[in-house]
DNA sequence: CCAATTTGACCAACC
DNA sequence: CGGTTGGTCAAATTG
């Protein structure tokens, strides 16, 4: 498979067109809010559960088990990027630094500050989830 | 070249 | 028992 073989020129022009196109765009328009600590992409996948792209991040430190999963709409036009952010595991590292989202912590943080906190934040735009239960009503 | 990132496949848990 | 969903890892690709 190999000597050359011309007809492999390019002739696809089937699919692979706007693969980078839509998913650049789609970078484009997600904005991550910073926590402070680095996170490395592991995963992506769709929740038909609810309708959403879930992308699955995780603490660069070895000895971190922080974990950051983010959920957001899956159509990107229509404007608005609602990103819900959800930080699972215990840290045990310094932040990065940079601007957090709030609380430093200055006070006497050690013990267990930062032990079982992290747990389920959500952020950015809550529209009317001040409680909805989730069940798809049927 | 390296590192980062992406996609797919695999596995486990749950119903 | 089977099907399904969610979650994670590994490999491949791109910058």
């Amino acid at each position: 498979m190999s000597t050359d073989v011309s007809t492999t020129s390019m002739d696809q022009s089937e699919e692979g067109l706007n693969r980078e196109d839509e998913q650049e765009m789609e970078r484009r328009r997600l904005k991550l809010p910073e926590d402070g600590y680095e996170w490395k992409k592991y995963g992506q996948k769709f929740i038909k559960n609810i309708g959403k792209f879930r992308s699955y991040f995780k603490c660069q430190r070895e000895n971190c088990m922080a974990k950051k999963r983010a959920e957001w709409s899956s159509r990107s036009d229509g404007e608005l990027g609602e990103i819900r952010i959800v930080y699972d595991g215990v840290h045990s590292h310094d932040q990065h630094s940079s601007s957090a989202s709030n609380s430093q912590e200055t006070s006497a943080s050690s013990s267990n500050a930062n032990q079982y906190n992290l747990l389920t934040q959500v952020l950015g735009g809550d529209h009317q989830s001040t409680s909805t239960p989730r069940p798809p009503h049927a």
